[in-house]
Parts: structure tokens; sequence; C-alpha cells
DNA sequence: CTTAAATGTGTAAACGGTTACATATTAATT
DNA sequence: AATTAATATGTAACCGTTTACACATTTAAG
């Protein structure tokens, strides 16, 4: 391995000036400026960042926890924050929670024994405290938090749109899937789906489900047929699970949208190429991971933050799941 | 922050002493021992992995290099990584590449003046001697390589078996996706297909793509069935642009399999949950992830390895875009 | 009982950077 | 010409660990 002394001593001068020249930092004459980077290009050095690290108290890597990259919502989310982190010069540590407070907690310490300069955390466990005590910044992603920085999408207001939307096309017997319990957006969107239907005067019935896996899905969705054969009308809690439902709904033979409608939520980057595609509340998970990090360096630069709460509008996706509503009412 | 000294100090002894309780290193008296992790634990002490690894050359992290999270089949791949590396107690640095070499570079840098231990690698670009003067361990993921350690699934046996499967159903115009030229695994498959092809007495064609994006995949599909509208066979470069055709089948009122087979290759997530779900090749996507991760961590712990490449099998998975066989044939 | 080996602990030097401080030279100011 | 400010560079301490080495004490062996 190369050090900063080796080059030094290439270029006859000592460590603090080869220093300077590198950080840009105090005076340094041009001509030795010159024979320093022409040592440092001939020793091909680059500077050990863990050296650089243990003397600053901070190092150029930030934490990413999230649930599980494997539900394709995150993959977008964490694109977002690592895009946007590499253009300040920061890298990722990477985590996956599975939503376990002792995995969060084991990442939590990783990412402070390493001198992580900041955290972005996407999960949903009630384990706040694993944060009280970090002496570093934390952003808080796809999650409500009064007392952190967050940034998140309006779920309860993407609840409502789906229940007026779904309403507004005629379905009369609608079915909820409430997500699971613990995850907060999942809460979100039913109460605000619950919000709509109950102020109006359509028959709708709530399934409670548990988890966003994939191999739950189905599932649910036959159990939701099973025990709601007449429903014509599927709030699901996620793409995922709306996925299911359609998938299980075309297996049964009905007909798609006029049987059945299905409004999905995320509006993950499959969801347009399924058939019929599916109509679904869109959060703009790539934004919300780049707004997230954006939060994040400005609070690691001391920047004045306006918001530390950052909501971002979601919308409503009008694909092959929905009929088309009458234009001219 | 707490540092050894403070616990050296609270419990009455040396910092060596500490340092040897805690790595259970050298001699330590019992009674020393209990008063250390008292301290520890009163002081909630936990060191500082950036000084233990600058001082030991080596940190507890690994590099992990992906082409893209954000397309499906790399989320396996990754949480294969993860949880195997977790297990050893390694955490994972994470980089997308985007198949860019100055961004590769960029990442591998990063790893190294980390002081990564290891480096697990999933892109597919030409620049390998990126990687050459590198004094760490690197082990190749979803790519072939003869000079260093890889895995990677049987890309030319999938199309084969996707080839013969297509056939042996009954397909007689069949178009071969041919992936982008500069991923080898794409070559892989097409190379297996039409070797089969080109043995047989059936037509084929080949259409070439440049991309796996979800953005594009709708374009070659649209452009399939323009230039090929009598195809009823396509060998489809990997699932996601097998998703765009079976759309886009769908969507011109193609009966599917019956006028039209299409075979996948991946086996992503939600293959299984389209409607009709989707008959590919499946890749075992996080057992190759975890392979990697077990392979690599035999390297950092110098152990005999018996097989530098590890080649994983490929398994057609017979869903409802391909008939029912003839099983009494 | 003497000696050698095993056990227990501390001091200080690394690891590879950054920077406070000291010092020297040159340029600007009066 | 004398003084001050700006420029340029080096020395050494420091960041928080680990460990080589030294030394002391206890235990085992002869």
């Amino acid at each position: 391995m190369v050090t900063i002394r080796d080059v030094a001593k290439k270029s006859g001068v000592s460590v603090a000036t080869v220093s300077r020249v590198l950080n840009a930092n105090g005076y340094v004459h041009e001509d030795t400026r010159k024979k320093v980077m022409a040592a440092v290009d001939e020793l091909k050095y680059s500077p050990n960042e863990v050296a650089r690290s243990l003397y600053k108290k901070k190092s150029k890597l930030v934490g990413l926890l999230l649930p599980d990259i494997t539900n394709p919502f995150f993959p977008q989310l964490a694109r977002g924050v690592e895009d946007e982190m590499q253009k300040g010069g920061y890298r990722i540590l990477f985590g996956n929670s599975d939503e376990n407070a002792e995995k969060e907690l084991d990442y939590l310490n990783t990412f402070t024994q390493n001198n992580v300069v900041g955290i972005i955390s996407a999960t949903n466990n009630k384990a706040k405290n694993n944060y009280k005590n970090l002496s570093i910044p934390v952003v808080f992603l796809d999650r409500t938090s009064s007392d952190y920085p967050s940034v998140y999408a309006d779920g309860k207001e993407g609840g409502r749109i789906a229940a007026e939307e779904i309403v507004k096309r005629g379905s009369k017997r609608i079915t909820i899937l409430k997500g699971p319990a613990h995850i907060q957006p999942a809460q979100d969107r039913f109460q605000g789906a619950l919000e709509v239907l109950s102020q109006s005067n359509i028959d709708f019935h709530v399934m409670s489900t548990t988890s966003f896996a994939f191999e739950d899905a189905e599932k649910w969705a036959k159990e939701l047929f099973a025990t709601y054969p007449d429903t014509d009308g599927v709030l699901a809690s996620n793409d995922i699970v709306a996925t299911a439902v359609l998938h299980e709904a075309l297996r049964l033979g009905k007909s798609i949208p006029d049987e059945l409608q299905i409004i999905g939520f995320d509006d993950i980057p499959q969801s347009s190429l399924l058939f019929p595609s599916l109509s679904t509340i869109r959060q703009p998970a790539y934004e919300m991971g780049k707004e997230a990090a954006q939060l994040l360096v400005k609070i690691i630069n001391q920047e004045k933050i306006q918001q530390q709460q950052v909501q971002l509008p979601v919308t409503f996706i009008d694909r092959n799941t929905t009929r088309k509503v009458d234009t001219n009412g």
C-alpha cells in the first residue's frame, strides 16, 4: 500500500505539504504542488479513507436501512438515495432489517462504529428509541415522524383518492385490503380509504393482511374471493397484493375491469406490464429516496432546513384495472 | 464518544487489557475480565471499527457492486449476499455501476479506500483490468470468468432447455430475442438456444435488443409483433422482456399459450404473479448470492478452495405461457 | 527449593491520515 | 529601512484501536 509518506518522500516534501495539496488546504507553492501531484500520479496514490475518518471522526459513508430490498418498492428508493448521495461524494453502507428490531439495532451499531455521517432508515419498527441516543443525523424514509426529519408520500390522501376513484367508476361492493398493522404507511392508506367509504353509502368490507410478501399475497387473494365472492372493487394495500388479486380474479374467469376493478398502491415498475395493466396510486419512490438524501446532506452540512418533514404527493395512475370514467359528467 | 481509554480508566486497568478482554486475546484474569465487562456495559462502550480497521489494515466490510438494483433480478442476488455476509459479521458497502466503467472504477476505489476485505461484483464490463491490480479478493457474480473466482448459472444450458421445451411443445416459428451484446450471460442464453434451434428444422428469427430496462421492453415487444406477426414462440432474453411480450401479445388479442408460447429467463418473483403466469428458466438468484458470499469469505479466510468457478444449475419452470406437453409420449 | 513455564498486566509504538504550532522566507505597507 | 502581513513548509501530536515487548507473579516440574 502506498501512503502519504511515500508520496512525501518521492516529492521531497513533508507529509503535511502533501496533505495540503491533496485537500487544497492552506498555502502551497505552485511548483511543489506540481511535484506532489506528479508523485501522486506516479505512485498511483489514493488516500486511505479509514485514516482520514479516524482523525476527522467522520467518514463519507451513510447508512441505509431498508426493510427488504427484495420488496419491489424499495429498489427505487435505494436508487434515489444512492444517486443523490453519489453526487455529494457519499457512499452507502447498506442493510435489510426485515422489520426486526434486533437486526435493526445491529445495523445501527455497525453504522456508528463505522463513523457514518448520517443514516436513512425506512423501517417501521416501534423501537424508535434505537435512534434516540444516536449522535448522527437520521432521516426516516417512507415513514411519518413528527420528532425526526422524514420524507414520505401522502398515504392517507392516496387512500382517499383510491376510494374516490373506484367509487366514481361504479364499484358497489368494495373490499379494502388492510395491510400489516405495524406498517404505518399501510394504515394511513387504509384510513384514507375508510374515511371516504364510510361517508359514502357504498357497501364495503375490510380484510386484514399481515405481510407484503409475494408468497403470502396469493393466499390473501384466494381468501378474498372465497370470503367475498361478489366483491366488485378491490382497494389493495400495495401493488404486490393487487397483482395477486388480479391474478386470482383472472384465474376465476372474472372480467376485468367490467366485473371487478382493482386499484393498487405504490406503482412498482412491473405494474404497467401486467395485463391488464394495473391502475394504482403512485408513490414517487425514486424521488422520495432523492429527497431523503438531499435532506440528510443538508442536515450534515448544518444548512438551515425549512421543513423537517417532507411530504410528497401521490397520484392516481389510471390504467386498465379500472373502467374509464364518464368524462362528460 | 466513549473510547477504550474510558473503559480502561473506569475499570482500573490498561487499554491493552481492555482490548484483550474484548478480543478474547492473550491472558486475562477472570476477575479483571468481569470488571472490564462491567465497565463496558455501564459506559455502553462499543469499539470503533474505523480505528480497528486502520491498525489491522482490514475491515469487516465487503464491497458489492451491481449493475442496477432496480432491475428485479438483482435484489435477490443482493439479499443472498447480504444474508450470508451478515452471518460472518461482514457488512455491505453497496454501489450501482450502470455497467459504466467510470462508475465502476469509482466504486472500486471507494471500496479499497475503505479497507474492504473483499469485493463481489456482478458487472459485465469489458474493463476487467480495473480488477487487475486490486490486492483484495474479488468474486464475480452472474458472470463467467476463467481467471477469477466466480459464480454464475449455466446460461447456455438454460438457453438450450428453453429452446428444447418450446420446440417440444410445438412452436414452429420461433423468435429468439437476443439480449445486449455486452452482457455475457445474455449471450450464453442466446448461444444455447441457437445451438438447439440450428440443429432442428424449425424456422426461427433472431431479434436483437440492447437493454433490459422496463421502458425499452415494451418497445421491443411491439417491434417484435410488427416484424414477425406470425411468430408462435418467443424465447425472451429475460423475464422483463418476456413480460412485455406477454403484455403486448394479450393486447393484440393473441391467445396464450395456444397461439403463442413464451419462455422467459431468470424467474424474477413477479413472474409467477402474471396472468397467465410466465414459464421461464429459473436462475437461483438468492442461492447465487449466497454462494458468492461463501466463496468470498473462504478466500478471505485463506481456506482451500476446490472450485474457483461455481456454476449453478438452471431449471425450467413450467407455468402457463407454455402448453402442457404430452406426458405419455 | 530452584528453575522453567504459564499466566497476567502495562507501556509504547504502530496504523495513515490531518492539523496546530513553529519557523522561515517573501511581499506589502508605512 | 523597519515593520507587518502573506506565503510556504516542516515537526509532532492526535484520532482509537491492536499488539510487540517487557516485566511481574503464579504455577508446575525436577
